[in-house]
DNA sequence: TAATTTGGTTACCTTTTGGTTACTTGTATT
DNA sequence: AATACAAGTAACCAAAAGGTAACCAAATTA
């Protein structure tokens, strides 16, 4: 296989899914932006586990992939700041499911158990 | 740290939940095994990318936080069976979550855009 | 007698992911 | 004159994830 995406996706939308968004970092991210407009840096600081290289390299591949949008300023010290696009908007539903399912007594457990 | 869990992951329940089910596989098994049981060469055998010592620890990983039953018959050839436990069940519609963002054009085309 | 079947495990190796530290840039502040 | 700021990047290294090939057990089939 030539990319990064799991063989076959063409047929299985969960794997297609996951072949976009999964990762460590992807869905936190996407969630984190939601619906707001939001810099680098306020980035970094609700999720302080990340390092900047992997929050600026996950950035700029959901840029690549179309569902974030990132404007740069030529200020200095410089802004950028990120939202997500209609098509990242499209993932909400899936982000609330996704933060649902984390709020279950199930998860808190699972967690609570294995840290 | 000293789990495989996100910092902070008590805060954040998209955390918690990437925490337990994300990674490249375990999304697509949990899918897989749905409301059926399966054994393992009929998982190996839809998931045709994943290594059986992959698919195996994966396996093992989710029936250590309760989301799958594993019943192993002892016969010669072995016969194992997997099925989704209650806790498992609750994934089922951030599973289908999971797999209609997969039937968008947005997913498909960026699949096709960077396979 | 030898191959086949199933559900793995083990050892080994490669690839991917992630983390650390230092550095940059131009303006404003101390 | 030195420092801080924001948003990174580059070089480097460690850890985790994932893949490959070989192997096992005991009964059945050819």
């Amino acid at each position: 296989m030539s990319s990064k995406f799991i063989d076959n996706p063409l047929n299985c939308p969960v794997t297609r899914t996951i072949s976009i968004i999964g990762g460590k970092w992807k869905p936190i991210i996407l969630n984190c932006i939601g619906d707001r407009t939001i810099r680098f840096g306020k980035l970094n600081q609700i999720i302080p586990s990340i390092s900047n290289k992997v929050l600026s390299s996950e950035l700029r591949e959901l840029e690549q992939y179309g569902l974030i949008h990132r404007i740069e300023f030529t200020e200095m010290p410089p802004r950028v700041e990120y939202s997500l696009t209609n098509a990242g908007k499209s993932l909400l539903p899936l982000l609330l499911e996704l933060a649902n399912w984390g709020n279950t007594h199930t998860a808190k457990k699972i967690i609570k158990e294995f840290t």
